[in-house]
DNA sequence: ATTATCTATAGATCTATAGATAATGC
DNA sequence: ATTATCTATAGATCTATAGATAATGC
């Protein structure tokens, strides 16, 4: 079931395409300087859309940059439910998220570029991340497996720690990600109120292989 | 003993004025949109400086406002030296500058709205708190307070966290700022490897008082 | 016939500089 | 005499819109 309608016709499926491309030149400027300050007229070209065209989408380059942030965790929140469908233990999926996002600073750089940039706004927005978070975190407050803790005080304490490893990976790539996103984990899972031992078995466990492509279910 | 020579007479005073004029208009700027799109024209009206006098102390928009966030930095940096003075305990330091800066929401808004926007980049920067909490995570781990963590992913973990609850507290001004930051510390501390009863009560031990004027070292 | 896209452009705004003015040092 | 500040302005750039063009629906 796709997030929503597809476009019926060839009309709508063209308007579609521009809006995208527009979006993804913002995402792309976002990534690249984090700041949004482009003029229109660069982004459209980049777009390789006419300038006039970006009326048609948006109203103003707020606009635009919102909606590439939406984008960007939108992708980010179906990468993490493709990868990690069949881990059950919420101790695990924490460690997960956080390895596999350490992961992604390489693989989708763009995409996590613009994390580190605009992340902190929306560690308790109803896109991306945050509402599987919550739900994790909950999952297991209610089955022992981690201590009872805020769960919003708890989401922002996850949250800035994963955008933490994010900016880590990037201003140091010179450090091995694989270990520090295990170690940081460790941290994390302490913090939720795991055993030192606990935390330190679930931070290394295997991870389910990344680099495949996910198999979609029948 | 002054962090940099006082102007030694009224032209470098009159200079220094100018300058920090137009910081503080940038500081403004970046707390209340924490974007950099002003003009300079507007910036200089806002710092009530002539135009032209701007390309005297910067050469770019980007120059000054990596200038206004040092400078907010560095008062974030002197108001912790002020207040936490009489603190030993390196566990007793982080809560209470995270307790610190939770106040500091209220009471700084313009100084911790500028953190909230910009301060992921500076997480290892060595202006500001980061190097601060790494000589007190250092000595809590030499002393055994601390659990052996790498210092660096320790120091993200810390900041990123300390980012959250500065983000919370403006986005959720309606949940208690003291007990909100207590909880998080408590979190922190269990994370930096601190019995769950050990993190409790310090997270909780009464803070020196933060509104009474630090007092001066004869 | 309808609707999105594209091109062209008017008007506003912005940056960077030149030259005049004011304040201070020696 | 020196140096920073201020005012004025040229030239560049940007935004928003109007009108022409192209693609599709019915």
């Amino acid at each position: 079931m796709p997030t929503s309608a597809p476009p019926s016709n060839r009309f709508e499926r063209r308007r579609a395409e521009t809006r995208q491309a527009l979006v993804r030149a913002a995402r792309q400027i976002l990534a690249e300087t984090g700041d949004t300050s482009a003029s229109i007229q660069a982004i459209a070209e980049r777009a390789d859309v006419g300038f006039g065209s970006f009326y048609n989408h948006f109203e103003s380059k707020t606009e635009l940059f919102d909606a590439a942030v939406v984008d960007a965790l939108e992708e980010f929140g179906r990468t993490f439910d493709e990868h990690l469908r069949d881990i059950d233990d919420p101790a695990e999926l924490v460690a997960a998220g956080f390895r596999l996002s350490a992961r992604m600073a390489d693989s989708h750089p763009e995409l996590m570029q613009i994390l580190r940039h605009r992340g902190l706004g929306y560690l308790h927005s109803d896109q991306g991340l945050a509402p599987r978070a919550l739900r994790d975190l909950e999952t297991g407050i209610a089955s022992g497996r981690f201590t009872p803790v805020d769960p919003t005080v708890a989401l922002s304490a996850l949250g800035g720690s994963l955008l933490a490893l994010v900016e880590l990976r990037f201003a140091r790539p010179d450090l091995d990600g694989d270990e520090t996103a295990a170690n940081l984990v460790e941290m994390v899972l302490r913090m939720l109120g795991m055993a030192p031992d606990d935390a330190r078995e679930v931070a290394r466990r295997p991870l389910p292989d990344l680099d495949r492509e996910p198999v979609h279910k029948p």
